[in-house]
DNA sequence: CCGCATCCCTATAGATACTG
DNA sequence: CAGTATCTATAGGGATGCGG
């Protein structure tokens, strides 16, 4: 399966049906906790989200650390390299968006800014993420 | 995981490591026969490439035609909804060639028109695709 | 030959139950 | 709460068959 494709290299991070849905969950849901994510619509299970958390921990896209106040919880949050993902999850919600025959609640939340004007709209969501997640 | 979230529609459809790359095969590399897909780098199996093309077909996100000139040849394109893919392929590969420490061939040929005028080049590489795949 | 479909077998992904 | 252990289902590789 290796190879040196740019697209190769992406897809052999987070090609796969869970990895973009935490992601998600992080970029656009506000979720920070395990359970949070436990909790996610589509019913990830714990064997696959603590896969999923410690790859994206070692390829450098997720931050874990304790929470300030409660000393036992752990905070999940993005890195750079996970905020720069931000892209391309908009572009396969604009891409849903187009296709997928049922309209669906959390539509203006992923694409809403973007749709109006794709450069400002995904600068501006950037620099929340920054705020929020690099502090 | 079923959801009504926009990004899982379409993960559902190419939330998978052997999607994306045949159409970007299909996007980048001109590819359009069977046994080209089936001589990718990535090395994929002729049992999962066969399911993929007919998922795709299903999905209307490629079509499938008789070669005018051999007949007995069956020809694959993109139709509009494929097409339509171009800016998550492009972002993947704009995302992998920042973080990617290996430097691969086909990076031009993938990202160069985008990572100059990132709209203009989007613009310019889809109009390339509705010649080549739409006639 | 080309484009698959089928069969078999193994590897891996994922659901459930349980634990520090 | 945040995971592991265990068990099972499924995905995928390789060989082969088969119609056009």
């Amino acid at each position: 399966m290796r190879s040196d494709c740019p697209l190769n290299y992406g897809l052999e991070i987070f090609g796969d049906k869970w990895t973009l849905l935490i992601i998600r969950d992080l970029m656009f849901f506000g979720k920070r906790y395990y359970n949070e994510f436990l909790a996610s619509d589509e019913g990830i299970s714990t064997t696959v989200l603590a896969d999923r958390l410690s790859l994206l921990e070692r390829q450098k896209i997720i931050r874990k650390r304790k929470d300030k106040e409660h000393k036992q919880r752990i905070v999940y949050s993005l890195t750079e390299k996970g905020i720069d993902l931000l892209p391309v999850l908009i572009n396969i919600g604009l891409w849903s968006d187009k296709y997928a025959s049922r309209l669906n609640p959390h539509r203006d939340i992923i694409i809403g800014a973007a749709k109006k004007d794709y450069m400002s709209g995904i600068e501006e969501m950037k620099r929340r993420l920054y705020d929020i997640h690099l502090q």
